[in-house]
DNA sequence: TAGATAAATTAGCCGTGTCTAACTTTTGAA
DNA sequence: TTCAAAAGTTAGACACGGCTAATTTATCTA
């Protein structure tokens, strides 16, 4: 959970300069008292900072989280792309899969990226 | 869990002619509770069928999601080898994205095999 | 075959992540 | 500037998957 959180908070403080329960709950197709419930959490594990009715920050050890988790995502995203799948696809897959991936298992991913790309 | 515990439970009727809740709680390194707990739960789905205190059986329902299930964990298994990681990494990687693997993503594991088997 | 041991179950607890209903705070428009 | 709508929170419920402790059933062995 944690992962997808940060993730996608520091995603919309890039894109919108903020982020917002309201956001994350239509993102993730959950009610918002899932959200505050799921942000207090957050809180609670250091990765967030954040007042009641205000928008949510993350903390340094958040924003290292959710940047380790997005060149996770990318290199996965990536990786299935170059076996021939569709965007979609490649996405919804890598949002389960990411979370199970090694480092071993991540760096064969970009080994493969790299063969795929020189061979094109 | 479902999928985990009939892919278990075939495997284990295979080796050692029955399937028991020690055995399955050992391989997931769980308590028998828990175990009790997920069979009733694989019963009311259909998957399984079983009186108390006795081996544990699947029904068609169960023989067939752990045919695919099996055959998907081959694959995934096959395929992460594939790309050079070594086994135990590929066993225990598998475990976990083997569940979010589209029917799409699946076949472009097993088209990539191929590739690689041919220009071995 | 009786009794000890191993296997399985039941009861009751906990944390996670979800929900609905009801309430509070913030905001924005008349 | 007020007040309605939107956003957020709180309270309380539920399912899932895990646990321990206590009990029951099955199995094996002396």
């Amino acid at each position: 959970m944690a992962e997808d959180y940060v993730e996608l908070i520091a995603e919309l403080i890039e894109s919108r300069g903020e982020a917002r329960p309201v956001e994350i709950a239509e993102r993730f197709g959950v009610k918002p008292p899932t959200v505050t419930k799921n942000i207090s959490r957050l809180k609670a594990a250091g990765l967030v900072r954040r007042e009641p009715y205000r928008a949510i920050f993350l903390t340094d050890a958040g924003r290292e989280l959710a940047e380790a988790c997005r060149r996770r995502h990318r290199i996965v995203v990536a990786f299935l792309l170059s076996l021939g799948i569709d965007e979609e696809t490649a996405e919804r897959d890598a949002e389960g899969i990411e979370h199970h991936v090694s480092t071993t298992t991540l760096e064969a991913f970009e080994h493969a990226l790299l063969q795929s790309q020189s061979g094109k």
